[in-house]
RNA sequence: GGGCGCUUAGCUCAGUCGGUUCAGAGCAUCUGGUUUACACCCAGAGGGUCGGCGGUUCGAAUCCGUCAGCGCCCA
C-alpha cells in the first residue's frame, strides 16, 4: 500500500505545534520507504553500533540521552550523502536477565534448583520473548533512525555461534586457562562476579579483637582484630609483620584457633600492617583475597567453610548450614564465653556488595575459565595512546591507560545457565576437549583418548556459561556476522565502525575490551571515536533511579513534550563528557522552541503573494545577509562536529533561528500588515527555511521533516531526511559585520523610543555625523521605523545620541528630549571611555610592551587608542552642546 | 594510602595559541510590552576578586608552584 503523506494544503494552520499529531505519521513514513536500512554500495560508509540495552529492559533517561546523540550523528552523516547505517540490538545480559526470571518464577512457586538447565531455559526464552525488544519499539519513538532490519540479539544464532568460536579460538591459541582463584562470590546469584561488578559501600560495622592462645602454654595469648569473626572457623595462621619487634619471639610458634582448637602456624610476612589493629593478622586463605596470597607464599593450608548460598558448610565444624551473618552474631557471645574475645570497636570500612542482586559479596576459591589479557591488550593499548581510536573527551585517555597498563586475566566463567554455555566438554576419565559442536567434541575426544567407542553421551559439558562482556565484546564485528563470514561484504564495507557513544562507566567492561577484540580478529579498530555520555542526574546531583523515583518515564516525557522537544531538552543540559543535570524545564524549553519553529512557518505560509511587485531593497539586503549568516553558522557546527560538541552546535542553531532567523530576518522582509509579498523573496525565504529545517533536523526530525512537506510541494520520495545538508558558501565578513553595525543602529533607537515611551509605529528620523550609513539602511530604516537618514555634520541640538563604533547617530526628540538625563548618560560613557583609554595608554607608554609583543598586538593597542580618543572627542562635543 | 580530574554570574556550563571593547552563553531573576506568526512570545536590565595565596611574563581566567574544597578511579 502507497503511503500518502499529502495532506489538505487548505486547512488552517493550528497556532500551537502539536507533536503527538505528527510523529507518529513520520515515522511511519521513513519506515514504509525504507529510508533507515543501508546495504553496501558505492558512498562513503558512516556506522555506528548500538550499545546494545539488555533485552528485557525498558527505556530510562540514559537510553534517551544516549540514543538521541547517536540518531543525531546518523541523521547527519547520512544528509552529508553518506550511507549511514545504525545496527540496534539487545544483550541478554546474563545475571540481570537470570535474576529477573528466578524472581518470576519464584512468584510462581517454582524454585530454580527444582528445574533441569533445559526447563529453566525454555522459562527464560518465553520471557525474553515477550519482555524483549520492548526497549527498542520505545526506543522508535525517540526518532530513532536505526536499520531495524538488521538488528541483533546476542544470544541469536549467529551471534552465539561467534562467541563460541571465539572461545574455542582463543583456547586453542593458549590464551584460556582454567585457574584456582580468588573470585568474588554472589551468594544469592550463586556465581563469580569480576571485579568491576562489585560496588564498594563505607559501612559502619565492628572490629572484634580475638586473642588465641600459644600453643603449649597456659596463659600466653596474641590478640588479633578482625571485621569477620565467622571466618575464624576457617583460620590456618596468625601473621605478623617481621620487622615487628612486639612480637618477634613468636616465631615459629603456634597457637589454637578459638573454639575449634585447630593449631595453626604464626607467620611472618610483611603484608602485615604494623599500626593497623594489634599488628597481628588472622589468616583465612579461603575466605580472603589477601589471605589466600599469604596462604600461597607460606603454604598454608585451605579450609572453605562456606557453602555456595552463603550458609557455612560442614567442614567449619560448627554452625553448618546457618548464613554467615547469622553466625557472625552467634560466635561472639561463644567467644566471649570461651576467653578469646578481648573488645569490640567500632569500625568504618568498606563492603563489596553485588551490582546485581545487592548482596554482600563473599571471596572464594573457586574454578573459573580465565583469560590471558596481557598480550592482547597490547595493541588495544597503543590504538588509544597514539589516538588511532579517539576519545572524547580526552580526558578518559588517562583512565583507559591506567587499566590497561594493569589488566588482569579475565574471568569469563559465571555459574549461571542463561548465556553462552561454555564449550569444554569433559571426559569420562579426566581431561577435557574444546569444541564448538557436541559432534566436534566427540571427534576430538575420540582423538584424544584413542578410544572409539566413546558417545555425545559420555561427554560432560560444563555446567558454566561465559560473561555476557565476552559476547558483547565482538558486538562491532559480530552484528557484521565477521567472526563466523570474515570476509563477507557487510563487514567489508561497514568494519571499522566511526562512532560508538556510550557511558564512561563502562570502559572497562565494555569499550576497552571491543578495542581489543577488534585488533585480534579484525586487525582494525572497532571505531574511530568514542564519545562518552556523562550521567544523567536529577538536579539535586542524584544519580537516577528506580528506588530513588527520581527519574521521569521517558515516554511520558515524549507524550508531553514530544519526541523533539525532549531530544532537545535532553541535549540543551548535556555538556561533553559531563554529568548532565537533567530538568523538565529544559524539555519544556524544547518543546517551546518547537513551537517557535512551527510559528516562523506559520507567518511565512500565511502571506498573500503577488508575483507582480518588484523585490524591496530591504528584502533583498536581508537575503543576502541571512545566506552569509547560514554559511557562517554551517562551518561553526561543523567544527562543533568534528570535536563531538554537539550539544554546542545544537545551542548555536537555537540561538540562529531564534535571534537571526525570526527577529532579524523575518521581520526584515515581513510584508506590512495585510500586504502581499512580492515572489521573489518568498522563494527566496522558503529556500532559507528549508535550510534551516535541514540544519536542525538531525536534532528535531519530526518538525522539520512536517514543514519541510508543508512548505513546498514533494514527490513520494522526497524526505527531509534523505536530502543533503546546506553547504557553507564564501563567508564575507565585512558583509557580516556591516550588519551588526545596524543591528546596533537598530537596538540604539529602539532604545531610546522605550526610554520615551514614544510607539513603534512612530516613524523618527536618524541623523548620521559625517558619513553615510551603508548598505544596510533600508534595514536600519524598516526595523528600526525611520522616516529619513539624514548625514549631517553636527547633531541636532535636542536630539538623543549614540555611537555605534566611532561614528555618531542622533535622533532629533525636539520638545521630547531631557536635557538632564541625554547629559547624565553621555557622562557616564565619557567616565568608562576615559578609563578605557587610560589602561590603553599605560600598556603603550610602557617600553617593554611596545618592544616585545607582537606588532599586530601593539597595532591593536594602537588602534584602540585611536578610536577612544574620537568617541572622546564626539562625547565631549555633544556634551557641550547639551550644556550650552 | 596511590592516581586522575574539577573549581568562571543565583544554577548549568563555554572560554582555542597567554594578547581585539574579553570576562561570555543558556536558564533563572527583575523591568517594560495584548506591534497583525508565536505570552509555549517579544524588547531591555542587573548579576562574576575567573576557589585562596605566591610565581613566570610587557601582559594571566589561560602557564608554573602551593593551599583549600569537590568528584571519580584504584587499593
Amino acid at each position: 500500500m502507497r503511503f500518502s503523506k499529502n495532506k489538505d494544503r487548505n486547512m488552517e494552520i493550528p497556532s500551537k505545534y502539536i507533536a503527538s499529531e505528527v510523529e507518529d505519521k513520520w515515522y511511519g513514513y521513513w519506515m514504509n520507504k525504507g529510508f533507515f536500512h543501508s546495504e553496501p554500495d558505492d558512498r562513503e560508509p558512516y556506522t555506528i553500533v548500538i550499545p546494545p540495552p539488555n533485552v528485557t529492559g525498558v527505556l530510562h533517561m540514559g537510553h534517551m540521552l544516549n540514543n538521541t546523540i547517536q540518531d543525531i550523528l546518523v541523521r547527519r552523516a547520512r544528509m552529508l550523502g553518506k550511507n549511514a547505517c545504525w545496527v540496534p540490538g539487545t544483550d541478554h545480559a546474563s545475571i540481570a536477565t537470570e535474576a529477573k526470571v528466578v524472581n518470576k518464577l519464584a512468584k510462581d512457586g517454582i524454585k530454580k534448583d527444582d528445574l533441569s538447565r533445559e526447563e529453566f531455559l525454555s522459562h527464560a526464552w518465553e520471557w525474553t520473548d515477550k519482555h524483549g525488544g520492548i526497549i527498542l519499539e520505545q526506543l522508535k519513538k525517540l526518532g530513532a533512525s536505526c536499520d531495524w532490519q538488521r538488528t541483533c540479539f546476542t544470544m541469536d544464532e549467529p551471534r552465539s555461534e561467534s562467541v563460541i568460536k571465539v572461545f574455542v579460538d582463543l583456547y586453542n591459541k593458549g590464551l584460556i586457562y582454567r585457574g584456582i582463584r580468588m573470585v568474588n562470590w554472589d551468594p544469592a546469584a550463586k556465581t563469580a562476579l569480576s571485579d568491576e561488578e562489585v560496588i564498594y559501600k563505607e559501612e559502619k560495622s565492628k572490629l572484634y579483637y580475638v586473642r588465641y592462645q600459644i600453643e603449649g602454654t597456659t596463659d600466653e595469648w596474641v590478640t588479633v582484630a578482625t571485621t569477620r569473626p565467622e571466618t575464624i572457623l576457617g583460620d590456618t595462621a596468625v601473621c605478623v609483620n617481621p620487622n615487628d619487634s612486639r612480637y618477634a619471639q613468636l616465631a615459629g610458634k603456634r597457637v589454637l584457633v578459638p573454639l575449634v582448637n585447630r593449631s595453626v602456624p604464626i607467620i611472618q610476612d610483611d603484608y602485615v600492617d604494623i599500626e593497623f589493629g594489634t599488628g597481628c593478622l588472622k589468616i583465612t586463605p579461603a575466605h580472603d583475597a589477601n589471605d589466600y596470597e599469604i596462604g600461597l607464599r607460606h603454604n598454608l593450608q585451605v579450609i572453605d567453610t562456606f557453602n555456595d548460598d552463603g550458609t557455612l558448610s560442614e567442614a567449619a565444624g560448627m554452625f553448618a548450614g546457618e548464613d554467615r551473618f547469622v553466625v557472625r552474631k552467634k560466635i561472639v557471645p561463644l567467644l566471649e564465653e570461651a576467653g578469646n574475645l578481648v573488645k569490640i570497636e567500632e569500625y568504618n570500612n568498606k563492603v563489596g556488595y553485588s551490582e546485581r542482586t545487592d548482596v554482600i559479596i563473599e571471596p572464594k576459591i573457586s574454578a573459573q575459565w580465565f583469560l590471558k589479557m596481557t598480550d592482547l591488550s597490547k595493541p588495544a593499548l597503543d590504538a588509544v595512546e597514539n589516538d588511532e581510536i579517539e576519545f572524547h573527551p580526552k580526558k578518559f585517555k588517562n583512565l583507559y591507560r591506567h587499566w590497561m597498563e594493569n589488566v588482569k586475566d579475565w574471568c569469563i566463567s559465571r555459574q549461571l545457565w542463561w548465556g553462552h554455555r561454555i564449550p569444554v566438554y569433559y571426559l569420562p576419565d579426566g581431561g577435557y576437549v574444546v569444541a564448538e559442536t557436541d559432534a566436534k567434541a566427540l571427534a576430538l575426544a575420540i582423538e584424544k583418548t584413542g578410544n572409539g567407542s566413546l558417545t555425545v553421551a559420555d561427554l560432560k559439558q560444563d555446567e558454566d556459561v561465559l560473561d555476557t562482556w565476552a559476547s558483547s565484546w565482538l558486538w562491532p564485528i559480530a552484528v557484521f556476522d565477521g567472526i563466523n563470514n570474515p570476509d563477507n561484504p557487510d563487514i567489508n564495507y561497514y568494519y571499522s565502525t566511526n562512532d560508538l557513544v556510550t557511558a564512561p562507566e563502562i570502559i572497562f567492561f565494555w569499550v576497552a575490551r571491543m578495542i581489543i577484540a577488534g585488533y585480534e580478529y579484525r586487525n582494525d579498530k572497532p571505531f574511530k571515536n568514542v564519545y562518552f555520555t556523562g550521567i544523567v542526574r536529577d538536579k539535586l546531583h542524584r544519580k537516577m533511579s528506580k528506588s530513588l523515583g527520581n527519574s521521569p518515564d521517558p515516554l511520558d516525557l515524549i507524550a508531553q513534550y514530544g519526541a523533539d522537544g525532549v531530544r532537545v531538552g535532553m541535549l540543551l543540559c548535556s555538556p561533553a563528557g559531563n554529568d548532565l543535570l537533567f530538568d523538565e524545564a529544559l524539555t519544556e524549553q524544547g518543546r517551546n522552541f518547537a513551537n517557535k519553529i512551527w510559528n516562523t512557518f506559520r507567518l511565512v505560509q500565511g502571506w498573500q503573494i503577488d508575483e507582480t511587485i518588484r523585490q524591496p531593497e530591504v528584502a533583498r539586503m536581508a537575503i543576502d545577509w541571512f545566506n552569509q549568516k547560514l554559511s557562517e553558522t554551517i562551518v561553526t557546527v561543523d567544527d562543533h562536529f568534528a570535536k563531538f560538541r554537539i550539544s554546542e552546535a545544537l545551542n548555536l542553531l537555537y540561538v540562529m533561528v531564534r535571534d537571526d532567523f525570526s527577529s532579524w530576518y523575518l521581520e526584515a522582509v515581513k510584508p506590512a500588515f495585510g500586504r502581499p509579498i512580492d515572489g521573489k523573496t518568498i522563494a527566496e525565504t522558503k529556500t532559507i527555511m528549508e535550510k534551516v529545517m535541514k540544519l536542525l533536523h538531525p536534532f528535531m526530525p519530526f518538525i522539520t521533516e512536517e514543514i519541510y512537506q508543508y512548505i513546498a510541494p514533494r514527490t513520494d520520495d522526497d524526505s527531509i531526511m534523505v536530502s543533503l545538508m546546506p553547504e557553507a558558501g564564501v563567508v564575507d565578513a565585512a558583509l557580516l559585520k556591516d550588519f551588526e553595525e545596524a543591528q546596533e543602529i537598530i537596538s540604539a533607537v529602539r532604545n531610546i523610543r522605550a526610554g520615551k515611551n514614544l510607539s513603534p509605529r512612530e516613524a523618527l528620523e536618524l541623523q548620521i555625523v559625517g558619513r553615510e550609513l551603508g548598505r544596510f539602511e533600508a534595514v536600519v530604516v524598516k526595523l528600526a521605523n525611520i522616516s529619513v537618514v539624514n548625514v549631517v555634520e553636527k547633531a541636532d541640538e535636542s536630539a538623543s545620541s549614540f555611537l555605534v563604533g566611532t561614528t555618531e547617530f542622533a535622533v532629533p526628540l525636539g520638545e521630547r528630549i531631557d536635557p538632564e538625563a541625554e547629559l547624565k548618560k553621555l557622562e557616564e560613557e565619557l567616565i568608562y571611555i576615559r578609563g578605557f583609554l587610560g589602561s590603553v595608554l599605560k600598556k603603550l607608554s610602557n617600553d617593554k610592551f611596545v618592544n616585545s609583543a607582537p606588532a599586530a598586538v601593539v597595532e591593536a593597542e594602537r588602534k584602540k587608542q585611536a578610536d577612544a580618543e574620537s568617541k572622546i572627542k564626539s562625547l565631549t562635543d555633544s556634551i557641550a552642546k547639551l550644556k550650552a
